[in-house]
RNA sequence: GGCGCGGUAGCUCAGGUGGUUAGAGCGUUGGAUUCAUAACCCAAAGGUCGGGGGUUCAACUCCCCCCCGCGCUACCA
């Protein structure tokens, strides 16, 4: 079916899962296109829905609540109002953002997976999966660590060996432990229920394969491709856990579904919820954008059901074999639901040179992001969007954060619309001029006003949306070379006339600025609207050239955007740095302890404090510093291997702890009487260890 | 290992089904200008299109080999 045949849009954004905060990689993988994609479609006055949700489900999370000393459900409820939160703050515009937690999508989830199994779609295999004994759970492969059967690395995980690269089963580890209890997990037979892939192997190469070669982007089609062409295999839908969505059926305790088969449900489960909300007026989730006064409750059927309407999946490339190729078996086979017409998949999103991640620390979270820049939702979209990864893994820096805003946002768009405002101002006293007598550069100009919004829609309708921003971008240079190349400023001492239809030209530039910059800063649109004095207007508008009627008065002359400073950014690499260190230092085990000694092994020992009193490099050493130190027995001479961690002046006067019966011993032809003692943290850095009072030199430490 | 996607100016990236001097933005340099958040506007410099073969009148674009990065390899969500 063709574009235009379709006569509404389901269009979905990946359920982020609710074990934690998401980051900028995620936004710029799914949230902002879609945003962007549906933003422009209920501009055009199609009817359209966005659904997402929080995905709440899978062993992630109790292992989260675990981490966290709390319960699941507090883990859920904690990060599903935080991500909800922060999509709201960016202007990301569902119409529900809803929660796998709920009933409804239980309900929904438990029927989907009914209508397959009495279709006698899902086969029943019982098999031996490691069990911990003491936490009382079949272990997820990832859950279970042993000695690689390849290279022998003995921290090898259950599917593969990180040392060696080889890929694993859990029953190939030698020596297998539970991650959970430490314990030798033992094998145990458990019943699953299982979609048979392969079976549908002839129909995705059908569907996919000859039907979305070329509408598809390259990414995903090959993705897919590589899948079908390796074969399918059948595919466990359900788990043993006791979080998540029960198994319908008899004798299915403590099994529940598996959380990649209710995930994409929760597309579905959101829709009927939509209009649940709408037609009750009971709203907890929903949050319509369009005009749903007419809605009937089980109009979420259109939605998912009706051939005319184009179901659009977008996600991060993570994603793509549950939404091309799972989660469309499900649909097809169930014969009740339509496909997904395109799944335009992202790239991932790099920061600084490194791949993004949260566990790692490297990472602009959301709300760490809104936090710091609390006015700025428009500015991470427009640096995201001119940088989205569409054909390919991209890269974020907040060097070039500062110079899309400063450059772009800042000097072309921001500067154009407040040229423009403010000539009107000062000539015109904030009153739109008309438009006399036209010359050649006015048409040219006019004309390509009018190019504009086709162009960018185009981009859109394309999931060409970096392209589409910067055609955004091109339309304010169009108004900045027209005022350049006019110099109403200068005809303002001759000819008044003139400066009007200039400026008339101009504003009407930014008033179309105003209609398709909404899509992609929404905040700035709404912004340069209220400043025009207008409402809104339907994306076909856009590119007229009468939209601003001459003699109506425009608002004060606001700033659009503000630069931002060298300072503001290095505190941000700084931070970033900073977290990164925090979190290795966390994740650095600490070194095991060494064998037992006796008291009288430690009673052998001196340790004293002392007063470094002088303090000097060592010629031809790195690492070495010559210290003079008051051990109140006498002053002697000490080599300390501290000079990469110390200068000779950070350490004069300072109190320390010094063992003084060690054997003398000539280092770098000095006498070394002692060692100082220190502090290595997980980092390497030394840190010296002082009494937290003045002590006096000579004191022993015991 | 296998498969997939990439490797294009200093940086971030575009370049359907092969065809005139390989593009954009930023950065750099020079010019012009002063209405505007020292912003805008104009111009120039800058690339053996990862490497090597091949097909062709013609290849960044098709085929083969190699190198590098990323991803997937099916119970990590």
């Amino acid at each position: 079916m063709s574009t235009n045949q379709y006569n509404r849009f389901t269009v979905t954004a990946a359920l982020p899962y609710a074990n934690g905060p998401k980051h900028i990689g995620h936004l710029a993988g799914a949230y902002i296109p879609s945003d962007v994609y549906v933003r422009y479609l209920r501009l055009s006055g199609k009817d359209v829905i966005y659904v997402c949700g929080s995905d709440e489900h899978g062993t992630a999370i109790p292992n989260q609540a675990l981490k966290e000393q709390t319960t699941p459900q507090a883990i859920i409820d904690k990060y599903d109002a935080l991500i909800r939160e922060c999509f709201d703050k960016l202007g990301i515009s569902f119409d529900i953002y809803h929660r796998t937690s709920e009933a409804i999508h239980h309900q929904t989830s438990q029927e989907f997976f009914l209508t397959l199994y009495n279709k006698g779609l899902l086969s029943e295999e019982v098999s031996e999966q490691y069990f911990d004994e003491e936490a009382k759970v079949f272990l997820a492969d990832r859950y279970i660590v042993g000695t690689c059967p390849k290279c022998g690395h003995t921290n090898a995980y259950g599917d593969q060996c990180e040392k060696c690269g080889s890929t694993l089963s859990p029953r190939e580890l030698i020596n297998p432990r539970s991650t959970l209890s430490g314990k030798t997990p033992i094998l145990k037979p458990t019943r699953h229920w299982y979609l048979p892939l392969e079976k549908y192997e002839p129909w995705l190469r059908d569907w996919i394969l000859k039907s979305h070669q070329h509408d598809w982007k390259p990414n995903v089609f090959g993705q897919c491709k590589s899948w079908i062409e390796a074969g399918l295999q059948p595919r466990a839908m359900t788990r043993d856990l006791d979080w998540g969505i029960k198994v319908p059926l008899p004798g299915a305790e403590g099994k529940v579904l598996y959380v990649w088969f209710d995930a994409p449900i929760g597309y579905i489960s959101a829709t009927r919820a939509l209009f649940d909300e709408i037609t009750s007026g009971n709203r907890k989730y929903a949050t319509p954008r369009s005009d749903f006064s007419k809605a009937d409750k089980d109009d979420w059927k259109k939605y998912w059901q009706a051939k005319d309407t184009r179901l659009i999946h977008f996600i991060g490339k993570d994603n793509i074999v549950f939404h091309c190729i799972i989660f469309p078996v499900m649909l097809h086979t169930s014969e009740e639901f339509i496909l997904p017409d395109n799944v335009p998949a992202n790239e991932f999103m790099n920061l600084e040179g490194d791949k993004m991640s949260t566990s790692r620390g490297w990472s602009i979270e959301m709300h760490e992001y809104l936090a710091d820049f609390p006015d700025k939702p428009d500015v991470l979209r427009y640096a995201l969007l001119t940088n989205l990864p569409e054909t390919k893994d991209s890269e974020f820096t907040w060097k070039d954060f500062q110079a899309k805003n400063n450059n772009e946002l800042v000097a072309i768009l921001g500067n154009f619309v407040n040229r423009a405002v403010v000539l009107t101002q000062k000539y015109f006293d904030s009153e739109i001029p008309a438009r006399k007598e036209l010359v050649d550069v006015d048409k040219k100009a006019l004309a390509d006003l009018k190019q504009y919004p086709t162009l960018i829609a185009s981009s859109i309708e394309a999931f060409r949306f970096r392209e589409a921003t910067a055609n955004l971008m091109d339309l304010a240079r169009v108004g900045n070379k027209y005022l350049a190349e006019t110099e109403p400023w200068k005809l303002a001492k001759t000819d008044m006339d003139r400066v009007g239809t200039i400026l008339n030209i101009a504003l009407q530039i930014a008033a179309s600025l105003a209609i398709v910059s909404e899509p992609f800063l929404p905040f700035t649109s709404r912004k340069l609207k209220d400043m025009l004095g207008v409402g809104d207007w339907n994306w076909k508008e856009a590119g007229n050239p009468d939209l601003l009627n001459p003699g109506t008065k425009l608002r004060e002359a606001t700033l659009l955007f503000e630069k931002i400073e060298d300072a503001v950014i290095d505190s941000q690499i700084k931070k970033l740095m900073d977290t990164k260190r925090a979190v290795e230092l966390a994740q650095q085990p600490a070194v095991p302890a060494k064998a037992e000694i006796s008291f009288d092994d430690f009673s052998k020992m001196d340790i004293r404090i002392g007063k470094i009193l002088k303090a000097e490099r060592v010629e031809k050493s790195k690492k070495l510093l010559k210290l003079q130190v008051d051990t109140g027995l006498d002053v002697r001479t000490v080599m300390s291997g501290i000079a990469e961690h110390f200068t000779p002046e950070e350490v004069i006067g300072k109190q320390v702890t010094i063992l003084v019966n060690l054997a003398p011993r000539k280092i770098m032809g000095v006498e070394s009487q002692g060692m100082i003692l220190m502090a290595s943290d997980k980092d390497g850095s030394l840190k010296l260890l002082s009494p937290s009072t003045e002590t006096a030199p000579g004191s022993q430490v015991s």
